[in-house]
DNA sequence: AAGTAAGATGAAAGCGCTGTCAACAAGCCG
DNA sequence: CGGCTTGTTGACAGCGCTTTCATCTTACTT
């Protein structure tokens, strides 16, 4: 109970102040147009006076509405989740609803750990960055009866609703493309190994066994955080096995520009002795020398849907949308750090061509 | 009141189920200790029965005690902010007290919304990077009687505790440095124009002057937020106006890779031709070619004594520590991308050259 | 063996707010 | 001008939990 901490002023101290019930005073602030001008105003300076803040707790405790969105996310610092965020941010605020965002730093237990918080703080809605959570969460979540969307990702099997794109998909479209530029060593380095980053990778072995290529001899991965200095290292590695390297696709923008500085380190030519490709297209992709080609995800789109449609659900009478899966697709971006290899046959080279000058959608609609 | 919504399950509901009250649930689950360990066994396999999740709300209510902490930052994107809440979990989480992170985009209409929003919910401590509140906002945070940390910068009027550096030491530092190394037509590009970018920038424009150097001609800004591509813009407007320029100092890291990339396109030599120094020190500035001198600033430790210090305060029977301005400094980590000016006088030169070797530390001490 | 301290459990009250419903005033109809 | 609708206000209960505080055991003391 109360402790000895001083007491904050309550709405009741609002309303005596006023010289009006409490409930009155709760009116001014829920639905001003119920109250009389007279009171109302009477009302609205008694809050300025006593600068009251309201207790969301108890109001959300009576209401059973807390007004808030809970958002999990793997990373606050990867670059790739500001667009998501910013988008869930736009969306959720204009409609007067919070975002609670919780960190699972790429640890199942951890997201558990979340989902049982956030859902203990009666969230509207849960927005939860992935596929894999745990089968705890998934039930929690599920049990929850508030909407649920995953996204970042499609799966056949969603908790409730999920906006995505295949990241498998996207790693096979991602060395398709530098396959058809003529190139056949073609490397691929990433970091953190999380489950999403390990499908963007079987997406890039089903494009080299598609082609008869052994892959083993150009990959190189570790499960450090991605980071800059990692691109260079890794790509170091490759080039230590197999110096024979044409291109290197990564597995995000970070490690490509790391492999980027560490090609110009070693005075080797992008994309000329070699091509670099990023994922995500990160805003410094378009901006680097040469500008780096990578793979445009929907981030804000994916952000953007998603707290549309919880929107749509939460005010608008419960109603679900037609389809709870949404796959938004990804881009190919054809910039300077790719091109195709000199010797490469006509056939390949022309198949990729036609794609370097404008990007390319790729989608696989979900039905 | 309970809406048509599906009733979710509560403590007295564990309760009956394991025939116990409802107050010696909450005990199994507040201290369990108290507890014998025939009843806590069969409380804790009615809450995995029922699949329980405490309604924090009622039981924030109840305690008064909201194990949450409040924190604002004023961009998610920003790559600076990263460390900083890394830092904050890692002791806040420890403690088991809960983040929440408000965004105020820069705007401080926007961080008063978010301070009194965060107020609402009764967090037991706040934690805000800037010193730039609105009256509003700072009244709010006094009255609120809960500790108030600001951060990332000096003041010599907190609202409670601050921990920080000095943004204008830091821009003059940087100057200053280039200075040392005999440059003289030094430019200073920023983005955004917030308050603590302001700041350094009147370290630049300070030293500038003390050195009897016109720096109108070299300096650039705009008002969007800093990316890669602003950095290669602002950077080419000087050179428009000013193509003599010797050294460039940038409001952040990010605008100093954007100039980076700039001069590989243009074919300037970095350092030879510009050198280039960024602010915060980044991951990739370690990692970039060349590898850029930047202001490495003490965003983990910030974070992590803000934590620390509100966690005393919480736990600590509400001890106040000794000091309530702490000044952590900066360094000036130097790198390639600087060099001294080849004409300079040997003097400039061998001042400048005594820091190169290692990074120097700077900070001033809060009395 | 009787008395006491320590430990375990539950009943009741209440955290600060909002939903419901009743009470009342004012405005409208015929 | 009485009965009705419409609009405004307040009393009361209760959201789900925790915190006293009283009660009942059990273990220990002398």
């Amino acid at each position: 109970m109360g402790r000895d901490r001083k007491r904050r002023t309550t709405l009741s101290d609002v309303a005596a102040h006023a010289g009006v019930s409490s409930v009155t005073a709760s009116r001014v602030l829920r639905r001003p147009e119920m109250v009389s001008p007279a009171l109302r105003q009477r009302v609205e300076s008694a809050v300025r006076d006593l600068a009251y803040v309201p207790n969301q707790l108890a109001s959300a405790l009576a209401s059973a509405r807390t007004g808030m969105v809970g958002v999990i996310i793997p990373s606050l610092t990867n670059g790739v989740f500001s667009d998501y965020l910013r988008a869930l941010h736009d969306v959720l605020n204009a409609a007067d609803l919070q975002v609670i965002v919780l960190n699972s730093r790429y640890i199942v237990a951890e997201e558990e750990r979340a989902v049982a918080t956030l859902l203990g703080q009666h969230p509207e809605a849960m927005i939860i960055a992935g596929i894999d959570q745990s089968d705890l969460a998934r039930r929690l979540l599920q049990q929850s009866g508030i909407p649920v969307v995953q996204t970042m990702e499609v799966t056949d099997d969603p908790i409730d609703i999920n906006i995505g794109f295949s990241q498998e998909a996207a790693g096979y479209a991602a060395t398709r493309y530098l396959l058809d530029l003529g190139h056949r060593r073609i490397g691929h380095i990433r970091a953190r190994l999380d489950a999403r980053s390990r499908r963007r990778a079987e997406g890039y072995y089903r494009a080299m066994e598609e082609a008869g290529i052994v892959a083993a001899p150009y990959v190189a991965a570790t499960p450090r955080a991605s980071t800059v200095a990692i691109g260079a290292e890794l790509l170091g590695d490759i080039l230590a096995r197999s110096p024979d390297l044409e291109a290197l696709f990564t597995c995000n923008d970070d490690l490509a520009l790391g492999a980027l500085f560490e090609c110009q380190r070693r005075g080797i030519r992008v994309p000329d002795d070699i091509s670099i490709m990023g994922f995500n297209d990160l805003e410094f992709c378009a901006s680097s020398h040469p500008a780096l080609t990578s793979v445009a995800t929907p981030r804000y789109a994916m952000g953007k849907q998603a707290a549309e449609i919880v929107l749509e659900i939460i005010r608008g009478s419960g109603r679900r949308p037609a389809r709870n899966r949404i796959d938004l697709g990804f881009s190919i971006v054809a910039r300077q750090s790719t091109s195709a290899r000199p010797g490469a046959e006509a056939g390949d080279v022309r198949r990729a061509g036609s794609r370097r000058l404008a990007s390319v959608r790729v989608q696989t609609p979900a039905e």
